[in-house]
DNA sequence: GCAATTTGACCCCC
DNA sequence: GGGGGTCAAATTGC
């Protein structure tokens, strides 16, 4: 699946690609055989070690993604568009509204069964891979706080339908649940060819460790907010694919004190996985950490 | 002047 | 009929 055959399968397809299922057992195998292998070469470190404990938490993190992954199989209806959605603007009506004369198509409205969506909750709203526009805002029923509606800026342009909802939690005021539907058909930016194929899940996770209080020769990139976009990575990812949002947040038990932004992403043209996570601002890449925790060693 | 956001109205689905 | 998703004019910000 590393060729462009399988990409181009994937590209702006409303039906599901026949290898969705080996896909995403391809990724979670993937993912999984390089946090045992990460394991395995981590046993070397001291228990406690900033590495060590920065290396578990990821490792937890791809665990606990790839139980969304495999929730999100089981539950998500990828691909599925909605009938209501191909034959909007085929009439047009007028409707007077008071000083507003408001021209209106026949309106195609989304199924309320939420096809090809994915539910995130976030500590604040990240910025994902893509540029979203507000275009409503709603009071919603017995709920204390207004739920946000955005819409792919390029919906104008390139008829991207992605669309995501961002409410603030009830239980949790400081966190922000994040629809995301529809798919992304707004990839093929021009603006921004891909000199590689690399595909990518990233989440937020949280943990208790004050991971990053010890001095870490940390290697200092340039980063803007666009994590996927600093990097080689192309404008689409396998998770968008997928069907899933560019960040999946999961919500560990322990009480958040620190923030920590993970990427597993899979090379293709190298065949090869990488783990990147971001605190303090930072983007980290874990090869390099411990590439350089090992020349300070030796 | 343009782009993004706000906000009230419209309209579909349950 | 009401809730919620979307539209588009008005407003605001750069």
């Amino acid at each position: 699946m590393r060729d462009m055959e399988a990409w181009d399968k994937l590209e702006g397809s409303s039906s599901p690609p026949p290898d969705w299922k080996v896909t995403v057992e391809a990724l979670i195998r993937g993912a999984r055989d390089s946090a045992s292998l990460l394991s395995c070469q981590l046993q070397d470190q001291a228990s406690g070690s900033p590495t060590r404990v920065l290396a578990e938490g990821i490792i937890h993190s791809i665990s606990s993604a790839l139980l969304v992954l495999d929730d999100c199989e089981k539950t998500a209806v990828p691909w599925t568009t909605n009938p209501l959605q191909a034959s909007s603007d085929d009439r047009q009506n007028e409707v007077s509204s008071g000083k507003r004369k408001i021209t209106r198509g026949r309106r195609a409205y989304r199924s309320r069964s939420l096809p090809n969506s994915c539910t995130t909750i976030t500590a604040k709203t990240m910025k994902d891979a893509y540029s979203w526009r507000k275009y409503g805002q709603k009071r919603i029923y017995k709920a204390t706080f207004p739920r946000c509606y955005y819409r792919c800026t390029h919906k104008p342009d390139r008829g991207c339908q992605a669309t995501k909802q961002v409410q603030q939690s009830e239980e949790e005021p400081t966190m922000f649940v994040i629809t995301y539907m529809g798919e992304h058909t707004c990839r093929s930016n021009p603006n921004k060819a891909s000199t590689s194929e690399s595909c990518f899940i990233s989440f937020e996770s949280r943990t208790t460790e004050p991971m990053m209080s010890a001095p870490l020769p940390i290697p200092k990139l340039d980063f803007d907010d666009e994590v996927v976009s600093s990097s080689s990575q192309p404008e689409s990812s396998l998770s968008e694919e997928l069907g899933f949002p560019e960040t999946m947040a999961i919500e560990a038990s322990a009480p958040p004190t620190l923030p920590l932004i993970s990427q597993i992403s899979f090379d293709f043209s190298r065949d090869y996985w990488e783990f990147d996570f971001m605190s303090k601002n930072e983007f980290i890449n874990l090869d390099d950490m411990l590439n350089l925790e090992n020349d300070g060693l030796s």
